[in-house]
DNA sequence: TATGAATGAGCCTTCATTCAT
DNA sequence: CATGAATGAAGGCTCATTCAT
């Protein structure tokens, strides 16, 4: 799923990179809005202001499109995650950073996240979908470490670890279907509510 | 959004209703493992061993099809929720009833909620799903009620209330994307589980 | 390459089958006309009278239809060849036959001819043309045992055998190419002249 | 069909031309390999290492590469033929001539030969292909001429004067197809074997 | 000269749907 | 009731070509 020959010099490199984004941004937004599948390439270059032959020069395909879109939104949530477990701090306030961590990467990228939720079909079984896949499993494992290590640690006791695991996931992912942009709650709130949620259910 | 010509006669009318009943069920698992617009006609004939002819004779159209699998899955549920508040009961004993039910309701209907959660963008907008719309937003406002009347009994006291009902709602309807046949947990030890997660953020 | 869902009833099928008979030969008429690509498949629904729709209910794809012409085409030479050679018969009388027998196929089918001839290069190299070169490959084959048949009688003697089956390749080959209707030659004429160019080629 | 403007200063033209020239051959072997129509200007910029804009100095359209390539191989060959035929020498000798030059052409421009052949669609009809068509029906006449001259002199004699340059043409036409750069047989020795095979024909 | 961004027509194909049988 | 032939619009994508830089 490579890019349809960028261009080498940097200038030119930096101006492409900086279209893909936009046209990855755009499409984020109508397949977010009308599902990958009922959003044609007609759409985007509606949307994008690109004709179909210029739009292939930053795409590829329609395909690659939605991969990148997921990309983009994963591995920097990733890292995110990454850093604040590799740091040294007790589980239940890792998780809190973990959950702000998110809802804000929600926040920033909502279409992608909606994007992302729905389209899990495409994402499900094919080879080429593998490194998604396995960025959603890594970020996943991560949750359920620190949720783990509070166990270890005494400070946290659940009743059932893997189907709290699910609750959690299945809440912060809903939030892209209802938050809105200048809504009553700030993301901080949410994931804060949503830490206190867990943390009682986990209170020994 | 009206069947195509039922059939008359009492006998013939149970065939037919049984047969779209099965072009429904099976249409429900396909739109759910590959989403209703990646779902041919072509597939469903060879789901259905019927031929594309004999297959619109039970359904109208495709958009139709994805109708009737929401309203095979919200009228049943909502009658239940409902009669469920109607009876007199605490707050606390109601939330524990709605949901196993929704969740018995999930086991049952798995495909058909994986339909309904996932093609939001179909029904979102469109006039001729008001229906559907307003049976969701129904059923939500029972729940609400329910913890609502919880706070008002003094049983129940939420941080936030609404917060916490977009976290339930978020937990259950993630549920059908990770409930297996055969799994850990039965659909009454996850209901009792988000039961208690709930009961705990509320316990005053 | 098969066929995309043939139907099964016999009265169907047996139209079904002429049809596409008849898509193939308008398809063989264009295609040696203008050439494979440059044959739009809008060219193909004007020749036939069919939408686009249609006409893929009897070609599968582009693709299949070349694939079809060309196994029209050989399929049957090949079946002639075999039943010629498998008879007992000095190898110049032979020859002769096959060669009348060639002609009369190329008279036959001329468009066939043309395309076969022109499209190698999407037979040469793809894993699904196999079949078709193999086919070309056992023509060949048939027409060089009989001339080594005729050196092993004694009745002829080449100075490279090799060479002219090459030259008898190249002069049949090219005959689609100038051949014309009602010309004032009979492809029985055109496989005699032919054969006694070899033939005296040959003489011991 | 002219050239795009190519430069006036000797200098620069002689470079401009060498650079032409490599697109050319370069083009030859990709629409002998893949055909024309098949061939994109894709194809072209990466096996020439010129970008899009960078090619279209040198070609002008993809057709008037096509045509240059046409007549980079009619044209000297026909300057060949003429020579040759101007010569004083029996009809025999000249033949055998003819075949050598001929042939030895086919080995230097093997790519421009399979080119020619293959695309007489394009060839064909076009008004502007009148002056490779010309070029071709010259050299087939002047083959013709030689033919006839030896019938004239007494010194050959064919049953069929019109077929037989016709199994000529075939036969060295398809030579392009199955000649490999370090074959078994030299081109003379191929000249030479066709030559005797038209003798032996014509041997009053 | 040469680049690569951009165009827009056209490509092959799929698909929901209808209808004669 | 059911079939499968047929439609025709729309789909994603490619490609020869142009042009500002």
């Amino acid at each position: 799923m490579a890019d349809p020959s960028p261009p080498l010099r940097p200038a030119l490199r930096a101006r492409y990179d900086r279209r893909q984004h936009e046209v990855v941004s755009a499409a984020a937004r109508l397949f977010a809005e009308r599902g990958y599948q009922a959003t044609s390439i007609g759409d985007l270059t509606e949307a994008t202001g690109l004709a179909a032959g210029g739009l292939y020069h930053y795409i590829g395909s329609k395909e690659q499109l939605l991969f990148r879109i997921c990309d983009e939104l994963l591995e920097p949530l990733l890292d995110e995650a990454r850093t604040i477990v590799a740091r040294d701090a007790a589980a239940a306030e890792q998780l809190r950073e973990l959950l702000r961590a998110w809802l804000a990467h929600i926040e920033r990228h909502r279409f992608h996240m909606l994007v992302f939720a729905q389209e899990r079909h495409v994402i499900a079984h094919d080879q080429r979908w593998q490194k998604v896949r396995r960025q959603r499993k890594d970020f996943v494992q991560i949750l359920d470490e620190v949720l783990a290590r509070g166990e270890a640690e005494g400070t946290l006791a659940f009743a059932d670890r893997r189907l709290l695991l699910l609750a959690l996931l299945g809440m912060v992912n809903y939030v892209p279907q209802w938050l809105r942009p200048r809504g009553r709650l700030a993301v901080e709130q949410i994931a804060d509510g949503f830490c206190d949620l867990i943390l009682r259910a986990g209170a020994p």
